[in-house]
RNA sequence: GGGCUUGUAGCUCAGUUGGCUAGAGCGCACCCCUGAUAAGGGUGAGGUCGGCAGUUCGAGCCUGCCCAGGCCCA
């Protein structure tokens, strides 16, 4: 075993280390290996430059090798894996329910009988000489004769022990008597060591000076030890609600209203409503959460910072939800009797309900987050009030002529005549026929220019070669006609035929509306001969066509000719198989109906993206009137939504003659027969595939094109000139139009992307729980709807709800119309409105929800008086990076029409919550349960989780995981602690009314008498700089560079340095001494300014510690945090106090102590830094203002003295007596009267001589 | 498949115009304190900056490709 370290070496009562003696070295310890290279002790440090004290890691130069890096890794990752874990143990400091969990599980489930004296891996709480090693931590790597290896202090210090085999088998293990008792194992040792660290054999003679624990303990009750009704342990889950209660006791929101009823700082700030169905979830609270931060801070800086809550009630998925309850309890079938209007009525009404009951629920989920808003007064969108303020979103809509009525393909019942949205579909399996049909090309040649191929040189081709260019016909080939007998050509020469473009579809039904064929421009296609016919198609599938297995004839021969890229084909016309220009969408019937543009590429081929090679061809069927891809490609070329479907599945009279009046469903067989018999049918076959069904009748559904309302995003404002995405494109430009600022930058991209390709506004839905879009359908088939004469239904709605739109009839809605002055009104309306009103159809249409969230601003906003009055309405919009494309593309559209300016300055978005691997939080994970926000709020408590939400970098995805708010929570309660020391502290002092003047009475030293170079000075000013960052970090939406600042001051610039620091005079001072109260005056401005800069994020913690230091009965309502506002001095954060600029220095020089006191510690053998003093190097004479008591509380030693030169260094004072009160070696220590050894100030503060 | 975006220590994250010997907190290891005590303090160890290839005197940062995620589209 290593030998003890050499009593015998302390021959000098006060010895300067700075050049240790030789007979300090410990040859045979083990120890002496790595001590014996140590540098000497005197340390000049020249790195650092900080100038405040950190806690930093500096980086060791001598980083090891990369092997010898591995191995600890390693086993700091199973140290982590006992039952345990951390967050057992941060759990019970949250919150109360847990903590019975993590005490029973300390005390029964680990260590296992057998083990009882092997350390846990608990939390630190515990660790006070009992924490786990590494092998320990393994019950199955433990090995008799090295758990209990003798105390490092026996064996001299144990370094000479592979780390884990030793330690901690001291008398401190007592600290919990519970494990060790009766359980130790057969192997431990008795523990023979020596209780008290001074009576350690190489520590030097026991000096003068009381050192036993009886000694420490008689001046005892002479000190002032921190007192404190605030409790270390916060109790969250059963506090917070008796904060909220406490705040509505007090209406907390109505309060902040009635205190800047004057003010014109306005901050608005608009809440994105959710939707009313269903829980919150963590997603919400994290967006409730940045909310309020936004709230609280605005109104702790001075502004007025109104918030009403919303929430968005209309919508499919309530809708969807009711009817699926009303059908399972067989209510639908009653419904399905009434008038279409009746119908609605009730299933609104049912709607109605269900949206109020899940407000009500996600209203109270929100308080329990702790936030601040008018939840007395949301806005829902189904309010009168709101609803009206909608329609005159739409109304100027109207007015600048952007609302136009336009087809588009939807998913639609034939049996119910309805459109479905996607969540009212079913897929189910279903026959259909799959057919490859061949589209002959319109001009051959410029077909087989683009693929490159040229003329024959061989003039012997046969007689029929040589004839023009003539299609030719799969069947003939088919057959014993002469082109079947026809020679391939070679590839790359141009053969005399009319080549086909090959399409496949599943729809044959839908042929008749084929307007064009689709390629990818980047897939190569071939010109492939086969059996004497032409066709193209793309070089990937070709394989695959022509392995089909035509009938009973299978192909005989083909031959690539040449290949082409898509580009190449794009622009080729084409002949439809059956289709004339008089039929279709080009007849005059179409026509008449639809605005055509004569440059529409009618049976052309045209580029899209989409076209893929899995099945098919690669050339798409194409017809925009039956199908989502096909009408966006339609609406890029100009071509027409045809679709030639009536509602009831029959084709109207723009088809083939053939077809007219056929049902679809029918049709599929006769477009089959057709095309095989003009020869136009490569092959077909049934076959089965999911396809979607009308979730109520169970029947197939098609795409088929209807009469939609849509607002125009490419057509210019009457006012203005410029179309909406003109106008959104520079309002969104970096320092363009409204200088919109986005948090982060890069949202701007991504919305400008969005606005650059977005469609037309399709605001119509054929639904009943929605406002009704106010149109009317004409006697002859025309529509009509006008910004008056939506006004006019407006109005109505705003006395008596939109449910008006279905009880009432055309003439009660637009009563208050007046014709006579709408400019818009069309003269044959005007003249014969009210003869012919009666007659008037109600649009059946509903707006899109999305249209209702984005006039917000509007409905709520300006309605209620909060916008600002000018310019922009709102300061700020915050959501989800989704609304991007959602609510604040919504929004800005109707804004910019009505108002032409956005309807938000600021565009603020967070990420989406995923699991701690990055991926989507799922709901089937097995403790989904956990993750719920109930219980969350629950196991951690609000503060906690708010605490969590503030530390996340918002922009990107989050990462949540129960360790990461468990570690949250530790992070918590050292913000709690410090709080709970500082206002353990001021139990004897007394503040003082400030309306009183200097000090009102109470205790308290002016700020301006503090010593620039005192320890209070300087607390003052890092104060001031924290002040001044967290207040920009909220102005700017930074919170967590906020969480980190707060946390910073609190762990290092308070508990490790200030606190640590002044706790001597604070409880060895006598109690009114000046310095003490200068102290206790600072520890009461950092606590009431602390409380006020943590408030908006910890709202329950500062408000519940802001109570405690202002001594308020707890039954008192009247006095809150969240009334305040930052503290500030002449108008800057803070108390405008500055410390003396020598302060960076003695800072770094704190730094460099710090090592050298832990270097002492291993070369002197001096454990309690009260045994040293320091000598400080200073070299430039800034030091000697500094008190020399400040600097040893400081470094945490008894003496500092200064040298001009040399560097840092440290003596050993443990000869010198011992204060029997203040445990310090000042130099001032001698026997007092009453019989103990104090130092001059503890014998001043008991009054002995 | 496209637009935007992310990947840095065991974990969560900083990292400015390319100048870095890559930082912080937590955790971990070791130590102190026992008068903040289910607290408090100190010192350390720990990195192939997702991968590959370029540009450059110099790359975590710029470019290209690839891998793995997220949001929104298709």
């Amino acid at each position: 075993m290593s030998t003890p370290i050499s009593a015998a070496a302390n021959s000098s009562p006060t010895r300067t280390a700075t050049c240790p003696p030789a007979a300090w070295s410990r040859p045979t310890s083990a120890r002496a290996s790595t001590t014996s290279s140590t540098p000497s002790i005197a340390t000049t440090s020249t790195t650092s430059t900080a100038c405040r004290p950190r806690r930093s890691r500096r980086a060791s130069s001598s980083t090891p090798s990369r092997s010898t890096r591995n191995w600890p890794a390693r086993t700091t990752r199973w140290s982590t894996r006992g039952p345990t874990t951390r967050d057992a143990a941060c759990r019970c400091w949250t919150c109360s329910t847990t903590s019975a969990r993590s005490i029973s599980r300390r005390t029964t489930s680990w260590p296992p009988a057998g083990f009882a004296s092997a350390a846990r891996p608990f939390s630190r709480s515990f660790d006070n000489g009992l924490r786990a090693t590494n092998n320990i931590d393994r019950p199955g790597s433990l090995r008799a004769g090295c758990r209990f290896g003798k105390s490092h202090r026996a064996s001299g210090k144990g370094k000479s022990e592979p780390a884990g085999h030793e330690k901690r088998r001291t008398n401190r293990a007592s600290y919990d008597g519970s494990h060790a008792k009766g359980r130790q194992p057969v192997m431990s040792q008795p523990e023979t060591q020596p209780n008290n660290k001074h009576d350690n054999p190489s520590a030097p003679p026991k000096p003068q000076g009381g050192d036993s624990a009886s000694d420490k303990s008689r001046y005892r009750a002479t000190l002032n030890l921190p007192q404190t009704t605030f409790p270390m342990k916060a109790n969250l889950v059963q506090n917070e609600p008796a904060s909220i209660k406490r705040w509505q006791a007090m209406k907390l929101y109505d309060a902040l209203r009635d205190k800047h009823t004057s003010n014109p700082r306005k901050f608005v700030f608009h809440d994105g409503p959710p939707y009313a169905n269903g829980n919150l979830h963590l997603g919400h609270l994290l967006n409730r959460c940045l909310k309020d931060f936004v709230v609280r801070s605005r109104s702790m800086m001075g502004f007025d910072c109104a918030f009403v809550p919303g929430w968005d009630c209309h919508g499919l998925p309530i809708e969807h939800k009711v009817v699926a309850d009303l059908q399972e309890k067989g209510k639908l079938a009653k419904l399905l009797t009434l008038s279409d209007d009746q119908r609605k009525v009730a299933i609104r009404r049912e709607c109605q309900a269900h949206a109020e009951k899940y407000v009500k629920l996600q209203r109270a989920q929100m308080e329990r987050f702790l936030t601040i808003a008018d939840y007395d007064h949301p806005y829902l969108t189904l309010q009168p009030s709101f609803e009206g303020g909608t329609l005159d979103v739409l109304a100027a809509l109207c007015a600048e002529g952007l609302v136009f009525r336009g087809l588009k393909p939807v998913h639609w019942s034939i049996a119910n005549e309805t459109a479905l949205a996607d969540a009212e579909l079913e897929y189910m399996d279903r026959e259909d026929l799959s057919v490859y049909v061949d589209f002959e090309a319109d001009d051959a040649a410029k077909v087989y220019d683009a693929f490159g191929l040229v003329e024959a040189e061989d003039e012997g081709e046969d007689e029929e070669s040589h004839e023009a260019t003539e299609s030719r016909s799969h069947e003939e080939r088919d057959g014993d006609s002469a082109a079947s007998k026809s020679r391939a050509p070679k590839p790359g020469t141009r053969p005399l035929i009319r080549p086909s473009f090959m399409i496949w579809t599943t729809t044959p039904w839908t042929l008749p509306a084929n307007l064009a064929i689709a390629v990818n421009p980047r897939f190569e296609y071939a010109c492939v001969w086969v059996d004497g016919a032409v066709s193209i198609m793309a070089l990937d599938a070709v394989q695959r066509v022509m392995k089909m297995p035509k009938g009973d004839a299978a192909v005989g021969e083909f031959v690539v000719l040449a290949t082409c890229a898509g580009d190449k084909l794009v622009g080729l016309r084409y002949r439809h198989p059956f289709v004339t220009s008089q039929d279709g969408a080009q007849s005059a019937a179409f026509r008449a109906r639809q605005t055509v543009r004569d440059d529409a590429p009618f049976h052309t081929i045209v580029p899209a993206e989409y076209v893929t090679l899995e099945d098919g061809t690669g050339l798409v069927h194409t017809a925009p009137g039956h199908g989502t891809e096909d009408y966006q490609t339609g609406l890029a070329t100009h071509l027409p939504p045809y679709c030639p479907v009536r509602e009831n599945g029959t084709y109207d009279d723009t088809v083939p003659a053939w077809l007219r009046g056929l049902s679809i469903w029918k049709a599929n067989d006769d477009v089959a027969q057709h095309l095989r018999n003009s020869g136009h049918l490569f092959y077909s076959h049934t076959f089965t595939h999911s396809y979607p069904h009308d979730w109520r009748s169970k029947t197939p559904v098609i795409f088929r094109c209807t009469h939609q309302w849509f607002v125009a995003v490419d057509k210019p404002l009457k006012r203005t000139g410029h179309s909406l995405r003109d106008m959104a494109l520079t309002q969104t430009q970096p320092r363009g139009g409204a200088d919109i600022k986005f948090v982060p930058e890069w949202g701007r991209n991504r919305m400008r992307g969005m606005l650059e390709s977005r469609p037309d506004w399709c605001i119509s839905r054929q639904r009943a729980w929605g406002m009704p879009i106010p149109a009317f359908t004409l006697p002859d088939a025309t529509v009509f709807m006008t910004a008056a004469s939506v006004r006019a239904v407006a109005k109505l709605v705003r006395e008596k709800g939109t449910d008006v739109w279905f009880t009432a009839g055309p003439e009660e809605l637009l009563k208050y119309y007046d014709p006579t002055t709408d400019p818009d009104c069309p003269h044959s309306v005007s003249s014969s409105l009210r003869l012919s009103i009666t007659s008037w159809k109600k649009s059946p249409d509903i707006l899109d929800v999305w249209f209702e969230s984005g006039s917000t601003w509007n409905a709520c906003m300006r309605e209620r008086g909060l916008a600002h009055k000018d310019g922009i309405p709102v300061d700020l919009y915050l959501e989800g990076s989704d609304q991007h494309r959602g609510w604040f593309q919504s929004s800005l559209l109707p804004s910019l029409g009505v108002l032409g300016v956005p309807p938000f300055r600021t565009l603020l978005t967070h990420g989406f919550i995923v699991d701690k691997d990055g991926k989507k939080l799922s709901k089937s994970r097995p403790d989904a349960a956990r993750y719920e926000v109930e219980s969350l709020c629950g196991e951690f408590g609000m503060d906690v989780m708010r605490w969590w939400v503030a530390s996340l970098p918002y922009e990107n995805d989050i990462k949540a995981d129960l360790s990461f708010f468990a570690e949250l929570g530790e992070s918590y309660r050292k913000i709690r602690n410090t709080l709970r020391f500082m206002l353990s502290n001021l139990s004897d002092f007394k503040a003082g009314d400030p309306a009183l003047g200097c000090n009102g009475g109470g205790l308290c030293v002016p700020l301006d008498s503090i010593a620039p170079a005192s320890l209070d000075a300087w607390v003052l000013s890092e104060f001031d700089k924290l002040a001044r960052e967290v207040e920009t970090g909220y102005a700017e939406y930074d919170f967590r560079g906020v969480q980190q600042k707060l946390y910073d001051f609190c762990n290092d610039t308070l508990s490790a340095v200030y606190l640590a620091a002044v706790k001597d005079r604070l409880y060895c001072d006598k109690p009114d001494s000046p310095r003490r109260r200068q102290t206790q005056t600072v520890l009461w401005d950092l606590t009431d300014g602390l409380c006020r800069l943590l408030a908006p994020v910890l709202c329950h913690t500062s408000d519940e510690a802001y109570r405690a230091l202002k001594r308020v009965d707890p039954k008192d309502t009247t006095v809150t945090i969240h009334t305040q506002e930052f503290m500030r001095t002449k108008g800057a954060p803070g108390f405008g106090v500055s410390c003396d600029p020598a302060w960076a220095t003695v800072l770094r020089l704190r730094g460099e102590a710090m090592v050298a006191i832990e270097q002492a510690k291993k070369n002197l053998g001096v454990e309690n830094p009260l045994d040293m003093g320091v000598t400080l190097p200073d070299a430039e004479g800034v030091l000697a203002k500094f008190d020399r008591h400040d600097l040893a509380d400081l470094l945490g030693v008894s003496r500092v003295s200064l040298a001009p030169a040399g560097g840092v260094s440290v003596q050993d004072l443990r000869a010198e007596p011992r204060c029997e009160r203040s445990w310090k070696r000042d130099g001032t220590v001698r026997p007092r009267s009453d019989g103990g050894m104090l130092s001059d100030r503890d014998a001043m503060a008991v009054g002995v001589a």
